[in-house]
RNA sequence: GCGAAAGUGGCGGAAUUGGUAGACGCGCUGGACUUAGGAUCCAGUGGCCGAAAGGCCAUAGGGGUUCGAUUCCCCUCUUUCGCACCA
């Protein structure tokens, strides 16, 4: 087996083969002392193309080799079309695995990083990517994170960073505390896999909330988004639009409780309140219910969120004794608390509406609590003993004192009207989303900016003070809770900025969504040492054109990303409050039993690998045409044989040619010029540069090879051609594979003699007189199957077309004895004669 | 459960606004050239009937709209993805 493979590589580095082990390194060092990829710092015509950057692991695996020959084929399509490229890349570089690795290996996380950095970049460039890496950015550099901590300090300064103690998710194994999209359907850590419990701590927090609804209301204005990237944003972000309504405790206190559905409100029969809620210090629980309530409470705050969520339909709770009052009826409802309420949303508290929310039903039936219904089906009625489940649809109000009679959504409104004037409520509107945890206890971050002061508070530190250096004196990483940083006192020592006095440093870094949701703008000015970015060179570059990563990202990144460009639009650094106007999502690559790769399953299939063995471009042409950029792979190494025949097939074309020269691709052929199998040939290869433009464009590479072979299979069909042609015929096709397969096609390039890169030259435009053949293939059929083809000129008139086609003795044979309807012609296409 | 996307030959996949279903590639079959072929070239390749010409069937299944449906609409099934007690 081994052998064979030998073998076969082997031959791969023999005659008619392309020799990419030469040539592939040859052109990347070339294209270095060119400076092919550096970015024009004037562009008069700007594309940024950005491909989401990466944790340096050291390795590059199928995702990014994927991802970046997305990107690469665009910038280098768009470089041919004279756009002047920003493409560039960085490093996501802090993060759990470097402290991993520092426990591991006895090596300090940063020495760790920046040598994986090191070798990540090598190899990446071995993978020829038209990156400019004057750009470069690395996370984890005090001179990225300055400013990192920098955007911190302006949240701050905007009243959107707060502290709160906050019941959070905890990681016994990793120690730390994990944000809500960190930890998976089964409640358990993204990294590690164990089981996340809960812990209550003091926390600083992004209020992304704040700009819920224009992150809503923006998704339309991202026309160039996926569908699916723009709904899963939707529904995270979940607005829903209700009342919140005063009830009241017979102390008098109030106790405001959201609800969608004010119509139903004479319909509560009690309240459910969250096991975490703070109203519940504040009620007066009978001693008698006191011992069960505080067992329940306990219990439930222990639970893990798998056994809260787990169990799904079945639901408990306990009754505190207590009573609330419907102020919209002095009704006297009972207070329980109960596990399914979520303490983060709305109020923490919930008017329990039995006979119209499932919920509700179910926990009433349990514990034996009236049900009441308020609502009746339009046209219908409900009858409370034949009923086995909520009826949550609007219909008509009954039982509801005045407010009998209203229907649906109007009845929700006049409902909300009537609490507004008697002063116990108002028109709300809540969202899903939650305000963004950015606190790690964690060394390897950016440390968050804050000094604590007894006397002033928390106090961020002042803007010329930045960066706050992280430490590298640390003893050791293990995980014990709290922030490493919080156990060196030369660290955690400091003035109050404001008043003086000795204060200390907040010791936690910030997760490392915050370095990610800016990067995009430090691009556009990666070296300046003074600000994030200047206003100039976001002018000059904003927005992103295309955006190119994985879905994963839809929900998490992306919409970090989103609220930091608003933010700093709103600060007036920014033109535009929108980061990126298309947005790209690869699919995976999988294995070929369609599990995803991981070093567990030992099914990984490494991109270096497959460059050792077919060359780079053989690798990525091979890639692009297994399935179209968005569509998921099941990887197989079928498409590698196809793909190598036809490259040789090509280089061998080229190296075949006669007297070999750069001829004048801006011209166009006329008819007389050549012979009519060439001229043919002439509208084919124009019929291919349209399509190859137009595939392109929609980012379907696999049409694109699928196009330039079907071009040469009809090249091969004709005998003679003239060299002149022929060679016209080779240079732009070499031009069309450009982008796919940079090395090959700027080899053959300089076959022909060209000393410019290709990718100085323009890309091929389409001759719009030779697109369509004198000849074309009109289908005749009768009510609408094909009977019959009749070559004809293309500018035959609609009445000859007819007349053909009626005189066809195949369609006579299908009309005889019928009758004809009426004849539909489609111009160029078709014509069907309907008959009866 | 809710939401979204998808289902096409032996396989990966084409078919841009409804207009020849299966481009291109793999694989397979036959042939040419060869000492040899896993190189290269040529031809064939959805199913059924037929010697052929040709015909019929076929885009998960069922219905509908239309002269015409892989494409649009409704129902069912299956798969993938996202959210999962959001009041």
């Amino acid at each position: 087996m081994i052998m064979e493979k030998k073998q076969q590589d082997q031959k791969r580095a023999g005659d008619g083969f392309y020799p990419f082990r030469e040539i592939e390194p040859r052109w990347q060092q070339r294209w270095e002392e060119q400076e092919l990829y550096k970015t024009n710092p004037e562009p008069k015509n700007k594309f940024y193309i950005l491909v989401m950057f990466a944790y340096p692991s050291g390795d590059i695996h199928m995702g990014h080799f994927r991802n970046y020959s997305v990107g690469d084929a665009v910038a280098r399509r768009r470089m041919m079309e004279g756009y002047d490229i920003l493409h560039p890349f960085g490093w996501d570089a802090f993060g759990l695995p470097a402290e991993q690795a520092a426990i591991k290996r006895n090596l300090h996380p940063e020495e760790w990083t920046l040598h994986n950095i090191e070798v990540s970049r090598n190899t990446l460039k071995k993978v020829g990517i038209s990156f400019d890496w004057d750009r470069e950015v690395a996370t984890c550099l005090p001179d990225y994170y300055k400013f990192t901590q920098w955007f911190f300090v302006q949240l701050f300064k905007k009243g959107l960073a707060y502290q709160k103690e906050a019941t959070v998710n905890w990681c016994e194994y990793c120690n730390t505390v994990l944000a809500n999209e960190q930890v998976d359907a089964e409640g358990r850590c993204w990294r590690c896999e164990h089981t996340v419990t809960k812990r209550k701590l003091k926390q600083w927090f992004f209020k992304i909330t704040e700009y819920a609804e224009r992150l809503l209301n923006d998704l339309d204005k991202l026309t160039g988004w996926p569908e699916n990237v723009k709904t899963m944003q939707k529904n995270w972000i979940g607005k829903s639009v209700g009342a919140e309504i005063d009830f009241k405790l017979e102390s008098g206190e109030k106790i405001p409780v959201f609800t969608t559905r004010p119509d139903t409100i004479f319909g509560v029969t009690f309240m459910a309140i969250a096991p975490e809620a703070e109203i519940l210090d504040k009620l007066e629980i009978p001693a008698e219910y006191k011992k069960d309530v505080d067992d329940y409470i306990q219990k439930a705050i222990n639970k893990s969120e798998i056994e809260r969520t787990a169990e799904t339909g079945e639901k408990d709770g306990v009754f505190t004794g207590c009573y609330a009052i419907n102020p919209y009826n002095s009704e006297k409802v009972q207070l329980w608390v109960a596990d399914y309420v979520l303490a983060t949303y709305g109020t923490g508290v919930v008017m329990a509406v039995p006979a119209h929310d499932q919920r509700d039903f179910m926990f009433a039936k349990k514990y034996g609590i009236p049900i009441k219904i308020v609502i009746h089906p339009e046209g219908g009625s409900l009858n409370l003993d034949e009923m086995t489940e909520a009826y949550v649809d609007y219909g008509v109000m009954v039982n509801s004192g005045e407010f009998d009679g209203l229907v649906g959504r109007d009845a929700v409104e006049k409902l909300t009207e009537y609490a507004q004037k008697h002063g116990f409520g108002r028109k709300k509107v809540n969202y899903r989303l939650r305000d963004w945890l950015i606190s790690r206890q964690r060394y390897w971050g950016a440390p968050i900016p804050v000094i604590h002061c007894e006397n002033c508070g928390p106090v961020p530190v002042p803007e010329d003070d930045l960066p706050v250096e992280l430490p590298k004196n640390v003893e050791n990483y293990i995980p014990k809770g709290r922030s490493p940083l919080a156990d060196i006192p030369e660290f955690m020592n400091a003035k109050c900025p404001k008043c003086g006095a000795e204060a200390r440093r907040d010791p936690d870094t910030m997760d490392t969504f915050v370095c990610s949701s800016w990067y995009h703008m430090r691009y556009v000015d990666n070296k300046n040492p003074d600000q994030p970015f200047s206003r100039a060179e976001a002018e000059k570059w904003m927005p992103v054109d295309q955006y190119i990563g994985g879905i994963e990202h839809a929900t998490g990144h992306l919409l970090y990303f989103r609220f930091f460009t608003k933010f700093m639009y709103d600060l007036g650094w920014l033109n535009v409050d929108e980061p990126a106007l298309k947005l790209f999502n690869h699919g995976m690559v999988r294995d070929a039993e369609s599990r995803i790769m991981s070093k567990s399953l030992g099914n990984v299939v490494s991109p270096m690998e497959l460059i050792d063995r077919y060359g780079v471009d053989i690798s990525r042409l091979a890639m692009h045409f297994i399935a179209p950029a968005d569509k998921e792979i099941d990887w197989n190494e079928e498409a590698f044989v196809g793909i190598e025949r036809f490259v040789n097939r090509f280089y061998r074309m080229v190296k075949e040619a006669d007297n070999p020269r750069p001829v004048n691709l801006k011209r166009y052929f006329k008819k007389d010029e050549l012979s009519e199998n060439q001229w043919d040939l002439y509208i084919k290869l124009n019929q291919m540069i349209k399509k190859v433009s137009e595939d392109g464009e929609r980012m379907q590479f696999n049409t694109n090879i699928a196009a330039l072979m079907e071009y040469f299979n009809a090249l091969n069909q004709v005998k003679r051609i003239e060299p002149n042609f022929y060679q016209y015929i080779l240079q732009k096709s070499a031009q069309l594979i450009a982008p796919l397969a940079p090395h090959f096609a700027e080899e053959i390039w300089s076959m022909f003699g060209y000393r410019e890169s290709i990718f100085k030259s323009s890309w091929p435009s389409y001759d719009p007189n030779a697109v369509v053949c004198e000849q074309i293939n009109i289908v005749v059929q009768v009510n609408g199957k094909v009977r019959e083809q009749i070559l004809i000129d293309s500018d035959a008139s609609q009445d000859l077309i007819e007349k053909m086609a009626m005189e066809s003795e195949k369609v006579g044979k299908f009309i005889e004895e019928k009758t004809i309807i009426k004849i539909i012609h489609v111009p160029g296409k078709l014509i069907n004669i309907v008959a009866k």
